[in-house]
DNA sequence: TGAAGCGATTGACCCAAATCAAGGCGTAAC
DNA sequence: GTTACGCCTTGATTTGGGTCAATCGCTTCA
C-alpha cells in the first residue's frame, strides 16, 4: 500500500489536457493502430480525452466495468492485484502503452488494479469505438489480436518465470534484462523503487534486499539505485537467461507494442495482413 | 518427466484420420469459428487435417516454429514449460480446445511445449491460412481477438493464483472449482493424475498428497481418484474463492471458448460484431 | 534545525514447501 | 501367479522465503 499524500494543491488533481498533434503521432506509431487507415483513426480516437492524473492515483480497481482503453502517454502505471489483504505487482508500463486491451475486447470487468506511479498523462479511448472498429475493419481486427497475442505471451513468460525460478534466479534474470534495456552498459537505474520491484519479482522488500546482497558474491554492485554489472558472465551463469522466458529485447524508438516484443529476434515475414 | 512405454503396436502410432462431418460441426460451434461465414470457414479448414495420436506423444517443443492451429477433438493434452531441470505444468486442456493460437497469429515459435496425455485426435489447421483470414475478414479478426482476450485473462487469473495463494489455497480453490464444474454434487473425480495437477498447482506430488490429507480436517474426503466435499461452506471459508481469480463457471455444451468462459456471468452485451 | 515519515537494510526467528528416503498399492507384462 | 514398474503416500530433514522488529538515512515540512 503507497499512501498518497493529499496536498491541497492544484498540482495534485486531475485534469483534462489538449490533446497535441505529437500525441496524436505518438498514437497513431503504435503498432495497434499504425496500419489504421486514416478514417478508422479519426473514428476510434473520435471523444476520447487526455488527461493528467497526480502520482498514486488509482484509475481501475479490479472487478471494475472497463468503459475505456488507456493509453499511457507520459508517467509510469503499476498493474496490481489483491486477494486476502495480500496484493502483487503485476507489471509496470511506461509511455507508450496501452492497458486493459482483454476487458475492452470482451467488454468485460477488470482483473487487475491500475494506479498512477509517478503523475502521468494517460489517453482515454472509448471501449465501444475499439470494439466497433475491430469488428468492422479487418486490418484494424488483426492488429488487435496481434497485439493482445503478444500481451498474452508476456504473461506466460510471466508465469514461467515465477514458477520454474527461485527469487535469486528472478532477480538476476532482472537486472540482466534492465541492463540490456538501458543500453548494455555496466551501470544502470533500477527504474522503480525497490519495494514495487519487489513485488513485482514476488517477493518481499527484505527478501529483495538480501537477494541484491548476495548478488555481490557474483559481481553486482549496488549504491542506491545504482547498479552496476561487474561480471555479467558471471551473473549469467547463476540467472541462466533463456530468451523463452526472458524478452531481451532493447527498447528502441520504433518498437513499442506488446506484439512487436514478441516477434523479435525473428525475420519479419510478411507481419501486417497482406 | 512422464515416460510412455514403447510397445511396436499399431494402437501406438499417430496415423491421419477422416474427417466426419459430426467434427466439421464441432470445430464450427467453436465461438472462434461460429461467427464465419461458410465460405471463410471452408478456406481455413482448406487443407486442415485430423490425426490421432497415442498417449504421451509430444505434438511441439518449447521454442519450435509453429505452423498450425491445434484443435483438440478427443483425449487431453498437457501445455507445460521448462528451465533448468525443472517443469511444470501451465495448463490441461480437454475438447473441445484450440491451443497455440497466439504463436500462430505473430508467427513466433511456441513458449510452451503440448504433449498428449491420453490417446488424442487433433486437427491441425495451417497458421498461414488462420494469419490470412483474420486480416481479411473484419468479423473472424475479431473473433480472434476476442479468443486472445480470453485467454489472456485466463493467464491473469493463474498468475494472481500463483502469486497470491499459498499451496494448500491453490488446491482447496482447484477442489471447488472441479466440483461445479462437474455438476455441483458433493462428489466429484480428480480428472488427471495427481502428479499432473500438482504441477499445474506449482507443487510437489509430495506436498499435494499432504495438502489433500491436511484438507481432511475441512471436510474433504478422498478415495483415489474420489473427492468429496462434505461441508462446502468450510472449505471455502479456507479457500475464500474470487470471481477475480477462479473461473466457476459450469461447463456446458454452448459454451466452450475461452473468451466465452471470461465473459460469463456477464449479461450477453451484443457479443459479436454487429 | 529539528521532527516526522517513509523506504531500505539487517538480524532473529518461523513457517511453508522442497528434498531425500522408504514403503504400500495397483496395474501390466511375462 | 509373480514380478516389475509407476504412482501415491508418509516420514525425516533441509532450505528458501516470509514475518517481526530495530535501525539507518533521506526527504519533507513545520
Amino acid at each position: 500500500m503507497i499512501s498518497v499524500k493529499a496536498v491541497a494543491s492544484d498540482r495534485d488533481t486531475s485534469r483534462p489536457m489538449p490533446m497535441r498533434p505529437a500525441d496524436l503521432e505518438r498514437v497513431k506509431a503504435l503498432p495497434l493502430f499504425s496500419g489504421a487507415s486514416e478514417r478508422l483513426f479519426r473514428d476510434v480516437l473520435a471523444g476520447c480525452f487526455l488527461q493528467r492524473f497526480p502520482a498514486g492515483t488509482t484509475l481501475l480497481m479490479e472487478g471494475d466495468p472497463v468503459d475505456f482503453l488507456y493509453v499511457l502517454m507520459d508517467g509510469s502505471v503499476e498493474l496490481g492485484a489483491s486477494w486476502n489483504d495480500k496484493d502483487t505487482t503485476l507489471a509496470i508500463l511506461r509511455p507508450v502503452s496501452t492497458f486493459i486491451l482483454a476487458a475492452v475486447i470482451l467488454d468485460a470487468e477488470s482483473l487487475m488494479s491500475a494506479r498512477t506511479i509517478d503523475r502521468s498523462d494517460i489517453l482515454m479511448v472509448s471501449g465501444e469505438a475499439m470494439r466497433r472498429a475491430a469488428g468492422e475493419d479487418a486490418a484494424f481486427g488483426f492488429a488487435v489480436a496481434q497485439e493482445m497475442a503478444g500481451c498474452y505471451r508476456g504473461l506466460v513468460r510471466a508465469i514461467k518465470n515465477q514458477k520454474l525460478r527461485g527469487g535469486l534466479e528472478r532477480l538476476a534474470n532482472y537486472l540482466i534484462t534492465q541492463r540490456l534495456r538501458q543500453g548494455g552498459g555496466a551501470t544502470f537505474t533500477l527504474p522503480h523503487e525497490k519495494r514495487m520491484l519487489a513485488s513485482l519479482l514476488g517477493m518481499t522488500p527484505e527478501n529483495f534486499s538480501r537477494s541484491l546482497a548476495t548478488l555481490a558474491d557474483y559481481g553486482v554492485e549496488i549504491h542506491g539505485a545504482e547498479v552496476t554489472i561487474n561480471r555479467p558472465a558471471t551473473l549469467e551463469r547463476l540467472a541462466k537467461p533463456d530468451p523463452l522466458i526472458d524478452n531481451h529485447q532493447p527498447v528502441t524508438d520504433t518498437v513499442t507494442g506488446k506484439a512487436q516484443r514478441e516477434r523479435w529476434p525473428l525475420p519479419n515475414r510478411d507481419f501486417r495482413a497482406a
